[in-house]
DNA sequence: AAAATAAAGGATATACTTGTCTTTTATTGA
DNA sequence: TCAATAAAAGACAAGTATATCCTTTATTTT
């Protein structure tokens, strides 16, 4: 596995797009998101409902109803999408995997490590979730194959 | 999960107690790596028969017998144990999940991520399991907890 | 009110990772 | 040769992540 799991690497992708609907005014539903971003659309479907409980993207029922993000939403960092579907331990455990990561107990990596680990944090919490959407207009960013 | 698998944060662990075992002429057995690493006994033993088989670990069986490393296994990199292990996904692998990362095709992290997965790379490829080893000596760095 | 739409929720299936247990094979030493 | 030791190998169990399906609830349109 990569860096994130695989529902945060969806979650991701479908946050990007969702972001550039909204951009456009447009909800977007669950199986069209699937499609775009190349997931299956069941599992899309739970990723997306925990972002929504979790205040990041909102939806709406019935008819021309579909996910969306509300422009306040725009202002918050990857690094809150990646915590509400994985959790903290990216930020905050033991590359080696002792109980606790600690200066005082440190495993071998811990010095190299921590450079990386605040290079990967300060990479989620610098870039908020406008700003992805924003790159995408720049260049030609792909979210599926 | 953090990084590396679960397996392979194990694995890391019990190669620098192997090395510094070895250093003092001592093969040690699963048992006691085992407990000094705080593992699964079993599940330690997949591991290292494992990197055995890949020339990373020595072993010998019957009495006395046990794991150790040869003097020309401590120039290989953490990236080989690494790899043993978990494969090349995480020197390789896009962060968003595309099939392919590449500059052609690129996923919205892409020029985020390559920096840091160049630091990654490099961490595991400078660092020899001798250096490893080595560091244990300078600092009191932990296995267990 | 009825029908259509779309998310929410729950139950289940599959795959992979992690962990345990037992048997076999090789080696050593008595 | 026999007993003890320790890794190798294989079978199995539990746990978690991933994936699918079906039912329910809310909303809109007719
Ligand atoms: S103790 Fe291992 S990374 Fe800090
Ligand atoms: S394409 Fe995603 S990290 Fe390179």
């Amino acid at each position: 596995m990569g860096i994130f799991s695989k529902s945060c690497e969806y979650g991701l992708r479908a946050v990007v797009y969702v972001a550039d609907a909204s951009a456009e005014g447009r909800k977007v539903g669950v199986k069209e998101v699937a499609e775009e971003i190349d997931s299956p659309v069941h599992f899309l479907a739970k990723i997306l409902q925990n972002l929504s409980k979790q205040g990041i993207l909102s939806s709406s029922k019935g008819p021309g109803g579909g996910f969306f993000i509300e422009k306040s939403a725009l202002n918050l960092s990857l690094a809150k999408v990646v915590e509400a579907i994985d959790g903290r331990s990216l930020f905050e455990g033991c590359a080696m995997g002792l109980k606790k990561c600690s200066a005082k107990k440190p495993c071998p990596l811990h010095d190299d490590f921590g450079m990386i680990r605040s290079k990967i944090t300060k990479m989620l919490e610098s870039q908020t979730i406008g700003d992805f959407r924003d790159n995408l207009l720049k260049v030609d960013y792909f979210l599926d194959t």
